[in-house]
Formats: C-alpha cells, sequence, structure tokens
DNA sequence: ACCTGAACACCGTTCAAGT
DNA sequence: ACCTGAACACCGTTCAAGT
C-alpha cells in the first residue's frame, strides 16, 4: 500500500513540476537570447544549460557540440532573410539583398560572426539565404562560374563589414570615450612616416556606415556589371 | 668562509646555466613558431611558456594580455610585405598589392585569423601595409573619403578571402577525404528546393582558388575605376 | 628586473549512473 | 528518453613571494 502511495506521488511529481523535455527550437531560441545578452565570446554551454534550468552535461543529449550550437544558431538568425523584388533589375535587387542581409545580421548581437564561425551555409535558411544570393547573379545573366564566385564576394563583402562595423560595439572593459582615445592614439602616429593614414584619419574617426556599405556595394556591383558587358 | 664559496657558486650559476633575459623578440618568435605549428585554437599562454622554458604567469610580466600578443603576432607577420613598383599604372598596383598580401598572409598558419583578430592596425608593420595601400589609391586619384573607403575594401576582401580559403586546412579530426564528403553533404540536397545551388555545387567544390581570388580583385578594381572616370 | 607557486574562476566534453 | 554528478583536461590571469 505504502509502496502504491509512493508511486503515484511520483507519477504526480513528472505530470506537475517537471519540465517537459526540452525541443531543439528551444534550444536555439534559448542560445539566440543569450547571445544577444551577453554575446558570441560570452556564449558558454554551461550559461545556455544555466538559461534551460538543466545541467551543462545534459546539453550533449541534444546537440553534438557547440559548433553544431552555433550552425543552429547562424540558421536561426538566417531565417528572418527575405528575397528581393525579382521584378526589379538584377543591380537594384543585389543592392536590396546586400541592405537586407545587413539589416539581418545587425538584428542580434555578434551576429555576423556567428555566421563566419560556422562554416559552410548548411542549415535550411542559411541555404535558402545563399539559394536568392545566387537566384540574383544567374538571372543577371552571369557563367555558372561566376556566378559562384559573384556569390561568394558579395557574401563575404556584407558579413565582414557588419564584423567590422560591429567590433567596436560595447567594448569589454574601460567604457572610455571611444572616438577620443582613437583620436589621441592617431595623433601619436609620426605624420612623416605614415602621412596617408595621417591625412585620412578623419574619415577613419567620424565614419558614415551606412555610406561606406553602400560604397562597397556599389563598387562591387559597378565591377560585377562592366564584367557582364564583355 | 663557506659563506663566500656559497656566494660565488651562486654567481657562477646565474652566468652559466641561467637564461638571458627574454626580449620582446624572442616572444614573438615563439609565437609565431607555435602559430604555425598548432594554429591559432591551439597558441596558449601555457604552451607559449613552455616553449620558453617559462611559467605562464611570467609571461604577464613582458605583455599584458593575450590580445596583446597577438596584436604583436599580427604586425611581426605583416613585416614581410613589399610595397608594389610605385612606376605602374594604379590597377596593376592594387593587384600586385593584393598578391603580394595574400601571400604574406598565405605564409604563416591562420595569420589572416590573427590579422582579423588583432583589432585595427597599430604595429609599425601593420601601419605601414595601410600606407602601402592607400598610397595606391590616393596617387590613382580618389578624394580622402573614397581613398579610405577603398582601402577598407580592399583590405577586408584580402583578409576575408584568406581565412575562407584556409579554414579547412588541417581540420582538427576526423582526417576524411573532404571533397568526398562534401560531395555526399551536396547531393543530399533537395534540388527543387535549392536548385541554384545543387546547380553552382561543381565550382563550389573543384574550386581554383587563384582564379578566384583574381576575380574578386578584378571587379573590385574595375568598380573602382569606373568610380574614378566620374 | 625577472621569474615562480599557487590559486581563482572559468571552459568544453565525457561517462557512468540515475529516473 | 532524458537528465545529473563528478570528473578530466584544459584555459587566461593575478599576486604574493622568491632571487
Amino acid at each position: 500500500m505504502a509502496r502504491v502511495r509512493i508511486r503515484l506521488q511520483a507519477k504526480l511529481d513528472v505530470k506537475l513540476t517537471a519540465k517537459a523535455a526540452l525541443d531543439p527550437g528551444q534550444i536555439v531560441q534559448a542560445a539566440l537570447n543569450l547571445l544577444d545578452e551577453v554575446g558570441l565570446d560570452g556564449l558558454t554551454m554551461r550559461r545556455l544549460a544555466e538559461k534551460l534550468d538543466i545541467k551543462a552535461a545534459s546539453l550533449y543529449w541534444h546537440v553534438r557540440d557547440k559548433d553544431e550550437l552555433i550552425v543552429l544558431l547562424a540558421d536561426e538568425i538566417c531565417a528572418a532573410m527575405q528575397a528581393p523584388d525579382p521584378a526589379m533589375p538584377w543591380r537594384e535587387q543585389l543592392q536590396q539583398f546586400a541592405e537586407e542581409y545587413r539589416r539581418v545580421l545587425l538584428s542580434h548581437r555578434d551576429a555576423a560572426r556567428v555566421l563566419a564561425q560556422s562554416g559552410p551555409p548548411s542549415g535550411e535558411s542559411r541555404l535558402n539565404l545563399v539559394e536568392i544570393l545566387l537566384d540574383v547573379v544567374l538571372k543577371a545573366g552571369f557563367s555558372p562560374k561566376d556566378a559562384a564566385y559573384a556569390g561568394f564576394l558579395m557574401n563575404d563583402y556584407v558579413t565582414t563589414f557588419v564584423i567590422e562595423e560591429t567590433r567596436y560595439v560595447a567594448p569589454p572593459k574601460r567604457q572610455q570615450p571611444p572616438d577620443e582615445a582613437t583620436e589621441s592614439w592617431m595623433d601619436a602616429l609620426p605624420a612623416d612616416k605614415y602621412p596617408n593614414i595621417v591625412a585620412l584619419a578623419p574619415h577613419w574617426l567620424n565614419v558614415n556606415l551606412d555610406e561606406q556599405f553602400h560604397f562597397g556595394c556599389e563598387v562591387i556591383a559597378d565591377g560585377l556589371e562592366r564584367r557582364l558587358n564583355r
């Protein structure tokens, strides 16, 4: 009798208080939240487990590696990507793609670094993103090989740009005014040894990121167009 | 008497067997060797110390951080950089710069990643590298702002390209033939969902890296030239 | 001036064991 | 099927102490 009661009690415990088994979606969602809170360098298996009310070791039942987690994360980030209007001319589609891609990468902390770290595209959303990009360049009329090269070029341009532009947001320590620090560092440069750097320092500091991003897009699009007209 | 003898003995020990105090050059040189042996992920303060016959804690007398070490390393890598022939037309100088830069980055394991990780240029050699690049674009006739943007673009293109092209050399585990693995992975892709990726898969796999690198250089140079002629 | 011992506060990952 | 305890083999960094 006592035995039966104990068994029942255990079952009730399971139904009432035990957390339902995690599905993969919850894990990547928690990882994404954690990423936004602490950044890629703070994203830790142990911290993620804590966030899921679980022990770190348990994560390894759901996920092979931290690497695999990063891949999942990268895919989740890319899910927000929207295709450009296929009715537009290819140059504008490419431009639109680049802007949308940048927007997506800026929408989560360190997203661009996550993509860069997670190897070649493999998840559904990331493959879809690449598919969209290739669609634009193929329909523009590039040969398969040139389309592949152009796709790489454009993909790398956007991710690298965003990595650079977000590198110094939320510097880990000593929140000293960044432009002042950079300025004094620039002033210390010997102008006779690095005349060009010193001359261009103003553009180094007070950058208009949107403008700079657009510059690169335009240069690449112009270069691609030239190649097409041959 | 006994006391004097002991003192003398100690002095002899110092002269004969004690290692001379390290200079910074030895440290970065050892770090560079270690980098070539084990790659950036294996480059550890503890391992570096071991290589210098020292305890890890001692490194912090010579160097503030691991970050500072990485910066030193990046500068040492860039020391090999040679300027392009200033008599040539700017497009060829730019091309030459890019090829030389790539060569430098390929000459040490994970060199491109070291540069990417070590923040904005600060060391002498790295500043010199940037100075050379800016010289090319400024003399080509770009406005200061465009020259700054063009310099960023070119610098990021080369480093990112080399990071990508070296990402899968010396994969850490399971030395399974890479192209075979990639192929089977590609075959598993649903061709109706990702028709472009599947169609371009051959160019994804059997890449001619030199050709691909040249493609990007040409596209960027063409785009820059177009901007110049306005 | 330069180096060490010993510790601190972490990591990713494995694996036998629990339920 | 899913989770935990406990450990393993590491990290970067600090700091009092040695010489």
